[in-house]
DNA sequence: TATGAATGAGAATTCATTCAT
DNA sequence: TATGAATGAATTCTCATTCAT
């Protein structure tokens, strides 16, 4: 659901380094998370990680590069987590329901993770252009996906007749609405959820009188 | 559809005054919606509008205060130009229909001012912060609102059972999410996508078999 | 009691700009007193005086000039007040205590220039340096006076020996001391306040035994 | 002599860190005391301590702070030298004389500092505010303090009939005056200058006749 | 004369990044 | 590797002063 890797960063770092790097994006997230990416500095993201600043310029060679690999992280896991499950689908109805339940219940156990990149994302700042294109790449692959699915149920006569690019848009922003509503109402009951935004769009999509 | 208005800033204003200041409000929403709210300093803003950037600060006591003045702007604007127009509906399908409709309207003629806000309530920074609350406020209220439209459509018979809670998320994320799709496709025909939209979430709510 | 006037500044001026000049000065006086020296921009000035900021620069050259007046004003009012009364005294006992008594009238009478002095010459303010350093000089002055009063005393056998420049110092001190405490306690009966002063310092100068 | 020292900034500094904040400090403290509050900008303060400006708002939040700190500094100072040595006072006549000479000899090796906290409290400036206030308190109690040993030496009868708080004003007046005539006549004899003072409010306190 | 909008020169402050230790 | 002190660039904000009206 993300485009090309990280171009060629094959650099052989020893398990050490891997370990503070992967601290200090865990620390990232957690403080874009909490305070904004505005206000999470170098100096905020050390203080949780219990590390001094310039310990995170020793490891990551400018801000960029560690707003993206937090973006790697986030989206690494989310790919993972999400591929495995979408594939044996017997109709596009199931798949779309299956990626919407999947997306949610991953949305409910990530959602800080999840908060974080739409912050990154949604910052104007310098350090997060990059991190925004990737974001942006990665949302129109996943809408061009999203569209595919729908025309492919058009075509198997399994969904009605609408415009696959405006369901996409619609469907994307319900998913990417979740994690800021579950952190808003943390007692949500999270299959309930799922199951109300896979119907909805079910019924959005299915043939009329089906 | 949004919260209540300026407290009681009820200060004179030249004409020529609230002219520049109407200038350099359309200086910040334009900047802010075309290189974001991080870069978005006094510097580039007055670059856009001809001016020296003292000259903000001049009409403005704080960024803050020219934040707000978007807001206002905006939202003004918008609530002026939805308010009229959802009155006189004759059902809750209908109401809907025509929320929606209007909204993307709206967003068509107005995508700029549009993105502005949103980046504004995304920005984590301080300046942003009086902003980010009076945009949640409202976007509470409007929840709050559609959820009441749904659970009369219900009562009514009009609706099916489904959660309005997450009815009312889905559709604003749906809405929200149309000014960035109008910038990024400026082809789109807009007519279509207002039905679209609206048809969708109608065979969302309608009661099965209508 | 102050060092020579105003160099040469025989500017002709309109009875109308001398009024202007006058009623600016007054409104400096008084927001320096209220505000503070560095808090009395032109702005708050003008604001007291019910007149654009702009006007005090067409007036006054410079901030510097404007501040200058403040002082030649005050300082003008009082040694005219002063100089008339302290003449006709049969002996320094009686000089000191006139002295004495009729600069803690004229404090009561005329706190808020005092106190607007006071800041303007404590302040470290580049506009304030030429006033700093007239006030200097004429509190120099002030000093050779007194202690040349003192010396004389001294040499009729009227006062005991003692450093007339720490006497100087000193007396200087309680009576620069006196416009904030009547400022701060406004209940202050000044005649009473005015012989304490005076008879202090009379049994400080006087001969043992006399 | 001075107010409650800092409620709780009980925050761990390295030996270092609390190097560079008194090499700062004094920096700060000789800045002000040669060009005035007004003109002691970071920038200055920074030149004369061999540091860039910006390092100064690394150790110090605000100005407020660096200013806070160089009136604990100063008064800490002023408040442990003077305290020791006023206790063993066999008479009020005695304790006045080493409050006086005690302050003069403290002000002799200390007329910068003097100079400076002086020129913070007069200044109007914001950054000011809170120390202004703390050194108004400060000064309201020193004047508490000495009305009530006035008070004392005229119940024992060791002191004749005066208004305590004139005298303690004019008391005040004539200590805080000395820094300043220190600095202007740097061969002062200080003993003579203590004694001086001493010895005239001797005089004006005691009983007529002793 | 008078206005008040406009400028431009500082000011403090923030922060990624560097570097000596 | 790790620290954290130090730098320097960028930003907002303040104001005397200027200038078109």
């Amino acid at each position: 659901m993300q485009p090309e890797n990280r171009s060629g960063d094959q650099v052989r770092r020893s398990f050490i380094e891997e370990a503070r790097r992967a601290q200090i994006v865990r620390a990232a997230i957690e403080t874009i998370a909490e305070i904004g990416y505005a206000k999470a500095s170098f100096a905020q993201i050390a203080r949780r990680a219990g590390i001094s600043p310039g310990l995170i310029s020793y490891h990551f060679a400018k801000r960029e590069e560690l707003i993206m690999e937090v973006m790697f992280s986030v989206y690494g896991s989310m790919d993972r987590a999400l591929s495995d499950r979408t594939e044996d689908a017997a109709s596009c109805t199931e798949a779309l329901r299956a990626l919407i339940e999947n997306f949610v219940r991953y949305c409910a156990d990530h959602a800080v993770e999840m908060l974080a990149v739409a912050r990154i994302a949604a910052s104007g700042a310098n350090d997060a252009a990059k991190a925004r294109d990737w974001v942006d790449r990665g949302r129109e692959e996943a809408l061009t996906e999203l569209e595919e699915m729908f025309r492919e149920g058009q075509r198997a006569g399994e969904f009605r007749e609408f415009s696959p690019r405006v369901m996409a848009v619609s469907v994307l922003a319900a998913l990417e609405a979740t994690p800021v509503e579950l952190i808003a109402r943390p007692d949500t009951d999270i299959d309930a959820y799922a199951d109300e935004l896979a119907t909805m769009f079910e019924l959005a999509v299915r043939r009329p009188g089906d």
